[in-house]
DNA sequence: TCAATATATAGAAACATTTCAATGAATCAA
DNA sequence: TTGATTCATTGAAATGTTTCTATATATTGA
């Protein structure tokens, strides 16, 4: 994973609304709605939206429209591959 | 390790210059003076000084004073707790 | 089709971060 | 002790992020 990536999940990883939405997605079988997140995160729909993309553009989200809804799973992978990267940090 | 810690960690390693450092470490043996980052990152002495400090209060590096030198060593322990909360994402 | 619902976008205010120039503090060497 | 060196701190400008209100878009159900 290129450091411009890296530099992009850390960013994504660094709040605490964020932090909290992927906490809680693990509690729901690694997916939620984005309307799942008002219940638990006391912020408007479109800052809640905004996190969402947040998460999604740093690839930590992959968002799955059904319909009107729209439903993020948690992208193991890519947790995997930034993991990875922190390991290669130690010599 | 709580929330709070994750989000400072993922705070320092949200930036290019940051991230840098902690790579030229691994070069190093894990440790280079201050001094030595004016090499690869062209920052002046005070915004060097302030991604160094960003690091160590994340302790990510962890700072000991040699004379009027300051040695950097890389903190394995903190990345691997920080890798832990990672893993623990996932379900 | 029309109203209701779910999510996204635009734009602005508040706040935080990055960077620099200037200066301070600590240590070493002569 | 004095001057040079290494690193830290202060304060300010530039930039980026978070949050909101208002509004737009897309989808469903009547």
């Amino acid at each position: 994973m290129d450091t411009k990536k890296v530099e992009k999940i850390s960013k994504a990883l660094a709040d605490p609304n964020r932090l909290l939405i992927l906490k809680e997605l693990r509690k729901n079988q690694d997916c939620l709605y984005c309307s799942d997140v008002y219940e638990f995160i006391d912020l408007t729909q479109p800052s809640i939206s905004h996190h969402l993309k947040q998460l999604s553009d740093a690839e930590l989200l992959i968002p799955v429209k059904e319909g009107r809804y729209v439903k993020y799973h948690l992208n193991t992978g890519i947790i995997d591959q930034y993991v990875a990267f922190l390991q290669g940090l130690k010599s």
